[in-house]
DNA sequence: ATACAACGTAGAGGAAACTCTATGTCAAGA
DNA sequence: TCTTGACATAGAGTTTCCTCTACGTTGTAT
């Protein structure tokens, strides 16, 4: 299947010109019709899905750029483009730790307001 | 102990610059000497250190002054302030969450690029 | 007394990631 | 044929969170 900016951009979730804005970039190359208009296919579907992972996993545009470069290059790059990501899981194994123990300290802080909260209702 | 901004600064890791604006923000007011100078309270370095935690766990600067309004509001503020932390505790348990489950595809794609990387090496 | 570093304020500048505006083209339905 | 709506480009504007500049003041060591 091929779609039109506007299908994909539903598909996605990825308004008009955020789509714009990562072809600009650099981060995504769709097909163009006859009219000069961009089609994107089911394979750029896969792609926009992944991007949108390692965004949502804190990579800044910029890396999933040169990430995206080197796909394009195609197999010469497998080692680097897999070293990028093994170096990525381990930041986001560290992300996921640190988050784990902000936690905890919340619940601390939680548990400690709980109490605050009985001790002023028995003062009032 | 009381601490300059220069000191602060040292201590909690956060540019002269970052603790003026925290403090043009709203989200923390310390107390000045006799020369107009800030100084800074270890009860202003526990404060600054949780406004971090907040921070790193995605918390907006606008919602932090929310809550920093609510602190200084004292006592009668205790059961929101519980109430905005106990909502944080939720949205970064769902945060977590999903980081784990991006981990879990981020490694399947890595075990296929293994395979795509061998597969490479034995056409060579 | 004077130099000098650290401080003060006000406001400009910057990076990241969008988001929108202006203006123009083109294909299809009334 | 005419209008409408989705598309195109180029570039300006927005938001968030700092970070820096300019310029004046103050406390302390020499």
């Amino acid at each position: 299947m091929e779609y039109s900016i506007g299908e994909f951009s539903r598909l996605t979730n990825l308004g008009i010109h955020t789509l714009r804005y990562y072809e600009h970039e650099g981060l995504i190359t769709p097909g163009r019709n006859s009219g000069n208009r961009r089609c994107y296919s089911d394979k750029d579907l896969a792609w926009i899905e992944f991007i949108k992972r390692l965004k949502d996993t804190g990579m800044p545009i910029k890396e999933i750029q040169h990430y995206a470069k080197l796909r394009a290059a195609g197999d010469p790059t497998l080692r680097e483009r897999m070293e990028m990501l093994t170096a990525h899981r381990e930041a986001l194994n560290e992300q996921i730790r640190q988050l784990q123990e902000h936690m905890t300290k919340l619940d601390d802080k939680i548990a400690f307001y709980r109490q605050e909260t009985e001790r002023t209702l028995n003062n009032s």
